[in-house]
DNA sequence: ACGCACCTCTCCCTATAGAGAGAGGAATGA
DNA sequence: TCATTCCTCTCTCTATAGGGAGAGGTGCGT
């Protein structure tokens, strides 16, 4: 083996598909300049090898069981506050990217990118250089523009995603109808919907909810 | 343990990320009874090179550019009803399921099972053996048990989906609002919904519809 | 102490949704 | 031919949704 003078960039990768694992595992350590030093299968074990691991860059998918790739995102950031972490999913919501990046993500892709992307990512990552396709940045530009939900809001879209009537939300949040209606009316206005089916499909496909 | 003189599983791999599909290929060729023979990004690929390589077993994830999963299955046992099919894929829904299996594939996995699984499914399907694991059989049978939207209900289910009104669902389709909420109310009896909101929520979950 | 955002509640009003009970025409297959 | 399913349309009636315009309480940061 030729003895490389630099250090070869150490990832962790964290998704729930064991074909995907393999298929970026065997396409790292093909690299001369990188090695998977661990593989997580949920949150928390992304959470725990990270710690044990101090990985240069750990590549996360966003849906994972036990805790998903947000939740894994903040606790990191929060154990190491200069940890570079790839996004790496299918979701392309404005919440999902816009989120990410602002806990600190340094790069965000979609799977379907080519293979030499992801390399180019990983690299540029641990490098702490941000790497984000125009595509998706342009999302989270757009994303800021856009108002938040507040916490509640987001307890009663979740519920009016279930489909509850104003009247159900009310029971179950302990309020009453008229405060449900209240919520309901700001979520309209903010996601720019005229009905509650129509902002279920607009928070949808912005990635503020998971149905 | 009779001499290996039988040829290898020739393969075909759908799927529209690259990273899986390699995962998948370092997989297969590492078996030493079966190996890739082509690989395709999109579903228009994945049936022209079916014709072309008439593999053993082709597996297919469902959502793919261009064509899904679905419309290839239907294709591919128009042009060989011996086809062998097996679906690999992330979409665990009663409809994807039962429409995959009734329309002939072969087997139906998730992405998140075990290597070892995934190898099974193909060697049983290649030897025209059903391989369906019990959760997923489960929903099948369920689905079986409910019952089909038509056409029509399916056209104005998406459009209930987008958030429309039934006055624009029947602006659209042309036909009179009375028509729309005919078609709506029997979507509800069906989909056994209270309101439109829970019918996207219920057909959403069953895979009756894309988001 | 003040503004500010949020959550809560109220009253009134109109538009829409959804239940119920039909009925006619077209296509399909037994 | 007959039976069935589907699509279309009509009617009435009630419950729910959603717009408008407030107002009182909290907690927060300045």
């Amino acid at each position: 083996m030729s003895a490389e003078i630099h250090k070869k960039i150490r990832v962790i990768l964290a998704d729930d598909h064991p074909v995907v694992r393999d298929g970026l595992a065997a396409m790292v350590n093909q690299q001369p300049d990188m090695e998977v030093v661990a593989e997580a299968g949920d949150g928390d074990a992304a959470i725990a090898l990270y710690e044990e691991r101090q990985p240069d860059v750990m590549v996360l998918d966003l849906r994972m069981p036990k805790r998903d790739g947000l939740a894994v995102v903040q606790r990191v950031m929060e154990i190491n506050p200069k940890a570079r972490l790839l996004i790496m999913t299918t979701y392309d919501g404005d919440e999902d990217i816009f989120q990410c990046l602002s806990h600190g993500a340094k790069g965000y892709i979609l799977k379907d990118v080519p293979r030499q992307e992801i390399l180019s990512a990983i690299r540029a990552v641990s490098e702490d250089r941000p790497y984000t396709s125009s595509t998706v940045a342009a999302k989270a530009l757009q994303r800021m523009a856009k108002p938040s939900l507040t916490e509640r809001e987001l307890d009663v879209l979740e519920l009016v995603a279930q489909g509850r009537s104003n009247k159900d939300i009310a029971r179950r949040l302990s309020i009453t109808e008229g405060t449900a209606k209240t919520h309901v009316k700001s979520i309209l206005t903010k996601l720019d919907a005229i009905s509650r089916t129509e902002a279920v499909a607009v928070a949808h496909k912005r990635g503020l909810i998971r149905l």
